[in-house]
DNA sequence: TGTAGCATGTAAGCCGTTACATGATTGA
DNA sequence: TCAATCATGTAACGGCTTACATGCTACA
């Protein structure tokens, strides 16, 4: 049956089980947004806030969740773990023989350097630059996350997915570096 | 006023600039669309059929774009041909110091691995040789795009975007490789 | 004769975003 | 007391895809 999720809800539905190894309550929406701007960000998407709950909700339908209460005082709050069905349909999705799609790359600054001629060489090394410098940031950003999952077993291939991520990064920096170099030289 | 074209469409835009160097008569929908098969789709997106005969429309409308009736005989066909004021919105656009974002990595590859403590080791390293051939073929498509462009000033840029691509997939390819070695080691 | 390629479109629908709205708690 | 953070949602809309529909032309 392998019910139809979307990529994002399978996703999330991974990082529910990823907690349900380390922790027993659970997740709010919130936590799990901030779950997923820490780690499915660098290769995926961080859904909006709405997304999120538009998820959950769907996860909830379907019964791979379980929907707690905990609303403290008059603070409402809901926290969502993965169930028996959750997992079962995870593990359903690993299985599958995947076709599903390579990888897509969505990529302003090539976008802008096929039509480096029509401007300037000194316009096009500023994007690069431009370029350069949010990549810096970008991968300091997931140093940070790769530093805290350290050599927990348990968090081996998150980090191993880190370890991905990082080294993209270091390849994009060394590509635009060259590409930079030779639009100096030849214009 | 830097019209507020999407991405895809300044896409498509700079493709009909580039075609404007190089032919007269412009390009079909049909032709765009292939255009972008070669080329678009290793770093941006190839959009459907469909959407190309809508943006079309829209830069029709926008005045940005000039068509002409091609139809021969019975045949029905449109050529779209960039106009001046085509050009210039597009100069504008490069010129515009982009905030774009960074790209995005859609990976489901690393979506995968990051739960694969969930499956075997073999069912990892099976997905893994799975994309590292069609990592494979991808980067042939490109090279035989990268060799057409060969060595004319005029398509300079765009030659340089096949050879990021290639750096890409190249470098895709070894940390594949090296992480497939690692989990056959570790588990 | 029929299939592949050329050429153009409409309709329905999913995924995801931004904008908007609400309210509680914590700490400066 | 005010801002930041926690927490949850609704509404509107854009971008893009798939499925469907049409018809011509070249070629095996």
């Amino acid at each position: 049956m392998s019910a139809g999720l979307s990529m994002t809800s399978y996703a999330l539905l991974g990082l529910l089980a990823l907690d349900s190894r380390t922790r027993e309550h659970g997740l709010t929406g919130y936590e799990l947004k901030q779950r997923a701007d820490r780690t499915l960000r660098f290769y995926w998407v961080s859904p909006a806030m709405s997304q999120i709950y538009t998820e959950l909700d769907r996860l909830a339908v379907q019964d791979f969740v379980d929907t707690a209460d905990a609303t403290e005082g008059r603070r409402r709050a809901r926290r969502f773990t993965i169930n028996d069905a959750g997992h079962a349909a995870l593990l359903d999705w690993l299985a599958t023989p995947p076709d599903d799609p390579l990888p897509i790359l969505k990529h302003p600054v090539a976008l802008r350097l096929m039509l480096g001629a029509m401007t300037s060489p000194e316009s096009v090394v500023g994007v690069l630059d431009d370029y350069l410098e949010k990549l810096a940031t970008r991968r300091s950003e997931l140093q940070e996350v790769r530093d805290v999952l350290a050599d927990q077993q348990e968090l081996r291939y998150p980090a191993r997915v880190a370890d991905w991520g990082l080294a993209y990064f270091d390849s994009e920096h060394d590509i635009t570096e060259r590409l930079r170099g030779d639009i100096d030289e030849r214009g």
